[in-house]
Order: structure tokens, then C-alpha cells, then sequence
DNA sequence: TTAATTTTCGTGTGCGGACACTACCTTAAC
DNA sequence: GTTAAGGTAGTGTCCGCACACGAAAATTAA
């Protein structure tokens, strides 16, 4: 193991020099620094990022805007554990994360939790960007006080700021046009010639509809280009229809039209439609979902649904944090885009995926 | 952040008697214990990983005993750049990893490796055990001189030295037998009643076998339980069949048997068969294979082959690295098996799968 | 030449924890 | 009452690096 010192005792300098030269902190003669540089290079020196972190004693604050987890919204739980797995591994660095959570259907408690954030006068952010309007607002903030700050989940765009887009360091999460692509391909490998397919739109927010509209438009797409002459149907239920609407009106379709065979449900509510549909009509239907929800998994169990399509949300919240975190401390810049794997999770794989997840769990 | 100082103060004693009760090093009266272990779980202390790593000077070797990869045998390229990325990164935690490689068809390259390995005094072995017979010999020496050691990519089980099989910390791999049930269902998936499957073997090395066969189980397994009266083929070719061979009889029985539509190859050499089969049959055929070689992804991108079942042995070699690591510095225990997730790869979600391996690539 | 200034570099301290070493305090045996 | 033995607790040093401070050297000004 290469050290400082050793580099130093072979240049003849102090290992403060040395130092200098790895960081460019100037303050060293052009001749000196080039013949520290190649020993550098011949030594193959590596800086120990241990005992780096553990000298820059600097502490740091994260601040993390998330939507709050309950029963209703336990999407969000798979995030907010991955973000805790996290923080507790770079409270070794000096870097103490708060996380602030808010009601995703509620702006002004998206605003509320916002101004909580920014009085706890964070380093960086890591954010969910629900809400276009008022993130237009956070960020703005965000840019003016020099705040990085990345995108979890959501890719917000838009040409804010004169055309010139949101500033985020990255954004780690799904590309949903090619997560409903690969629902497209899946679709069509387990139909046959002249099966038809329906999509189910369960619009329970309105900010899900960017990437629930992608994940459609995805679909369409493969089909279109696979499957030229492919019939697609579409339902849409709002929050408001009530359960036994629902039914009725699903199963009254496929009772009429008996020719579908493939179903797919851009949300994460696949488990919902699928207990709304007759036993009658599932056997002979594909159901393919996204998002490895509880309940989602259980339909997925017992054979109700073919696949779900997965975000790892887990590792999303995860890698948010790990990559803010390589940021502040060691100036790694993260790539503008983290795509999260699109998982491919049937009743036989699930028990081997998300297994950080639930080691998580176990150990919590 | 809380410090061993912190809690030193809190109880009334110097930081040497916190560490020992954080180590049960003894040499503490049972009430002090009790007071620090109080305080400890109060302020909820966490050892800072770290500084601890950084204190606990003591270098150890690891020893890392693989297949040579090359142009032949490509698959073992993974495993090993995963050993090299987690080798840099616990270096500094002072552990120093040594490959030795050995020609996967020659178990006497095996033996000369090992003897090479046991003269570098390794203090934890990481092992890929193809070779029984051999793999006996080495383990009953590793065994005589109290090295830990985990296995890699094979699962060499048995009832040796009396019936108490092998002692390995732990297996870093794929379930064979599940992931042949995860083939048999996707290829049910995407049949349809009539249906006819074909398995294809090419038994390149002895060793493959136990895998293979266990692949071929659980496909037969999953048929067996969900579509029983399915007709299953085989076709079994030795490495000594040239490719002309294998070409015509392959094409020659897919004439004959129009209905085959589904082809499981469960060896990594699905894109060899691929290229065996001619076009005409291609089109109707459903073809699932394993690992993702360079060929095999080239096959899927074509839309050959219609999904690979990824072992993801890049993961696997990083694994049993960290895995190890962790058992040495931090004396953590790993579990007994750490299978690798069944990643169902297509076309469609192969650019976000294996982002770790294609960033490690990139920046060597 | 000498003083003033700037540039270059060496030294020392501390991050949080591990562990060897030492000092102290009991207890019991003589 | 002295001493040895054994248990318990405290001190000090070091891990590899970052950074502040100030000394030495080099340069410029007077």
C-alpha cells in the first residue's frame, strides 16, 4: 500500500507538498510538482478515501424533500428506507441528512415542507419534483443561494429560467417511455396473432401523469412498430369512481370484448384493477404492472399477474443520497442521468430481487 | 455524531473501556458494562466504520482462485472485473487481493494454481470449486490451516470428511434449479396451447454439468407443474461435434418437428445454436437463454434470441470480494448463500441492466 | 547590501477508533 | 503488615490524510 509518505520520502519533499500536488492547492514550484506528478503515476498512488474523509472532518448537512408514506401512498415507503440506508452510511463522512416529507396532494405542504428544508441550511438537496409550478419556485431559491440539488424519481423538464432548464446535478430514476417500450415487448411475446390488448389508466394524481403518459406512449410505440395491425384499447377510471364502478365497467368491457387477452397498467395500481376483474375473465388474460408494491407482489404470487416491471425505488433513494454524498465530499460529479434498471419480476424471480431491500428490512 | 469520546464522558470512563466493551475485549467490571451498554443504545452510537477501518492497521492478503478468461471462455471476464473493482476498493481498508488464475478444462493447472495461492499466506480465499475431486484436496488443506474461504459461481456441495460437507463461509451465486424455473415460465409465457419445447445441451466441460442439469430441471419441473401436457425435446451436442454437424441436425429436426416452438439453451452458448439455426425457422421460434455474453447480447439486439436469463457474475465477483472483507475486517458473519438475482433480460432493458459492470469498463 | 515581500515548503495537529502498555486497586496469602 | 497476583481502568500512540501555521528560500525593492 502506497502512501503519502512514501511518495514524499521518494521526491525528497515534505508530505505536505505531496498533498498540495494531489489537490492543486498551488504553492508549489512547477519543477518539484512535476517530479511528485510522475512518481505519482509510476507509484501508481490512490488517495485511501478512508483515511481522506476521516481528516476532512468538515461536517456537512443534506436536506431530502420526499413525499410522505402511508397506507395510501406506499410507493413512497421503497424511497424513503433506501434514503435512510444511506444516510446512515455517510453519517460516517460528516454528512448528516434531515429528510422532510410532504403530502403529495397537497402543494402548499410541498411549499410548507420546502421552507422548513431551507431553514435547516443545507449543503445539498435531494428532491422528489411533484409539482411543477412550485418547483419552479423552490428551485429558483435553490439556484440563488448556490444549493446543488439532484431529482429523485421525477425528471422534471421545461425550458424554466429562459430556456435554460432546471440546474439539477442528475436525475436518478426510471425512463419511462422505455419502461412501457419493455411492457410492449413483454405484451407481445405472451399474445398470440389477433389478441387484443388494453391498457387501464388509473389516474389517481395528476403529477403521475408524466411518466404514466410515457409509459402508455412507450407501449404504443413498441406495438407500433412490432405489432403494425395490433388493436389497443384503453380504460380510464378516475380517483373519484368508486370500486364497484370500476368493476362494472372493466368487466362489462371484457365480456365484450373477448378477444383481449393482454392487459397493462401504466400505475402502480395493478393489484387494484386485478381485484376488480372476474375470475371468469382472468384466466385467460396477461396482466402486466409496474412497481413491486406489496400488494402488487401478492397478485404477482399467485399467478394473477405475469409481470411487473420494477424501479428498484429502493436503490433509487439509495443511490440519490450515495451520489450527493460522493459530491459534497470526494467532488465526484455525477452523470446528468441515472437510469434505474427496468426490472423484469415474475412469481418465480421476486424472492431474488430487491434483496438489499429486504436485508434492509430484516436489519430495521 | 456521536464518539466512543462522547460516551466515555457520559459514563464516567476513559474511551479505552468503551472500545472494550464495544469488542467484548473483557477486563470490565459487570456494572460499568452495563452502564456503557446503556448509554450506548441511549445515544444509539454507532461504531464509525471509517475511523475503525483506518485504526485497525492490520494488513491482510486475500487470495483469489479463478478460470483464465480469453477469447474461449469469455464468461469468466465478468467475474474477474468485478474482483478487481472490489479488490481497488478495499485496498484501503488494508486488505491486498492476489488472483491466480487456472485453465478451466485442466484440473492439474487448477492444483498448480492453488499451490501457488497457499504460498502467497493468504489469510481468506475466494474460490470457484470446478473441480471436485481436486477441490476436495485444496479444501481439506484450507481446512487443516483455518483459512476462511467462500465459493464462487459453483456450489460444490457433497457429503465430504465424514459427512459434514464443506465449510465454506458462504456460496456467492446463481440457484440453477430456479432459474431453470424462471426459463420454463417464460417460456410458457409466451406459447400457446400445442406448443412443442426443445432444450438444447452443449456440454462443453464436464463441470458446466451440474448446473446445466439443474437448469433443466426446474424448466422440466415448471412444465411438469403447469402445463403437464407439455411435449419437451432434447437435443444433446458434445464439444467434439464440429459446427456443421450441429447445423444440420438441429435444422433437420426442426423441419421434421413443425410444432417446437420454444427453444431452451441452458448452457451461456445460446447465440453458438442461434447461429446454427436457419432463418426459415427462426421466425417462429421463441429462443431463451443464459448469461450475457458479448454473443449472446448481439443475438438479442437482433431480436434472435427473446430473453437471456442474466446470472449477473460481474455482481458476483464484486460480492464475494466486499463479502469477504467484511468478514475480515469487521468480522462479519456473511450468509450461508448469497444467490444472485434471476435478471430477465431483453432487448428492450438491456442498456440499464449491468450499469455497474459497462461504468467499471469505461473507466478502465 | 539589506530589508521587504512573495513563493515554496516542512511541521504539527487532529479526525474517530484500536490496542498495547501502564497504573492503580483489590484481594488473599504469608 | 507486606507482598504478590490478578482484575480493572486510563494513557498514549498510530492509522493515512487534510490543512493551518509559520519557517526557509527565492525574489524583488530600496
Amino acid at each position: 500500500m502506497i502512501t503519502i509518505k512514501d511518495i514524499a520520502k521518494a521526491a525528497n519533499v515534505s508530505p505536505g507538498t505531496v498533498d498540495r500536488v494531489l489537490h492543486n492547492r498551488g504553492g508549489v514550484s512547477p519543477k518539484t510538482e512535476t517530479k511528485i506528478k510522475k512518481i505519482l503515476k509510476q507509484k501508481k498512488f490512490k488517495i485511501n478515501l478512508i483515511a481522506s474523509s476521516l481528516a476532512m472532518k468538515k461536517h456537512q448537512n443534506l436536506a431530502t424533500l420526499i413525499p410522505q408514506n402511508d397506507k395510501q401512498n406506499i410507493f413512497w415507503k421503497s424511497p424513503y428506507s433506501g434514503i435512510e440506508k444511506a444516510s446512515q452510511e455517510v453519517r460516517a463522512y460528516g454528512i448528516e441528512n434531515k429528510v422532510f416529507f410532504f403530502d403529495q396532494s397537497d402543494p402548499k405542504s410541498y411549499l410548507k415542507a420546502f421552507r422548513k428544508l431551507i431553514k435547516s441550511e443545507p449543503d445539498a438537496v435531494v428532491m422528489v419534483p411533484i409539482f411543477v409550478k412550485e418547483s419552479h419556485e423552490i428551485i429558483r431559491l435553490l439556484n440563488l443561494k448556490k444549493i446543488p440539488y439532484i431529482f429523485l424519481n421525477i425528471d422534471l423538464k421545461g425550458l424554466a429560467f429562459g430556456g435554460l432548464g432546471y440546474n439539477n446535478l442528475s436525475y436518478i430514476g426510471q425512463k419511462s417511455f422505455d419502461a412501457g417500450v419493455l411492457s410492449g415487448k413483454l405484451s407481445h411475446l405472451c399474445s398470440k396473432n389477433g389478441d387484443e390488448f388494453l391498457i387501464v389508466m388509473t389516474r389517481k394524481n395528476i403529477h403521475d401523469y408524466e411518466a404514466i403518459s410515457d409509459r402508455v406512449k412507450g407501449f404504443k410505440s413498441y406495438l407500433k412498430d412490432n405489432v403494425p395491425d395490433a388493436h389497443i384499447d384503453q380504460l380510464k377510471f378516475d380517483l373519484s369512481d368508486g370500486f364497484e364502478k370500476v368493476k362494472k365497467k372493466i368487466n362489462a368491457f371484457l365480456t365484450k370484448n373477448q378477444r383481449v387477452k393482454v392487459i397493462m397498467v401504466p400505475s402502480s395500481r395493478v393489484s387494484y384493477i386485478c381485484r376488480a376483474i372476474e375470475k371468469n375473465h382472468l384466466s385467460r388474460l396477461k396482466i402486466i404492472g409496474f412497481d413491486t408494491t406489496p400488494q402488487n407482489v401478492e397478485a404477482l404470487k399467485k399467478s394473477i399477474v405475469a409481470f411487473l416491471i420494477s424501479q428498484k425505488s429502493f436503490n433509487q433513494g439509495y443511490k440519490s443520497i450515495i451520489t450527493i454524498a460522493n459530491f459534497l465530499v470526494h467532488k465526484e460529479m455525477p452523470a446528468k442521468e441515472i437510469p434505474t434498471p427496468l426490472e423484469i419480476i415474475t412469481k418465480e424471480n421476486y424472492k431474488y430481487s430487491h434483496s438489499e431491500e429486504r436485508k434492509y428490512y430484516n436489519e430495521n
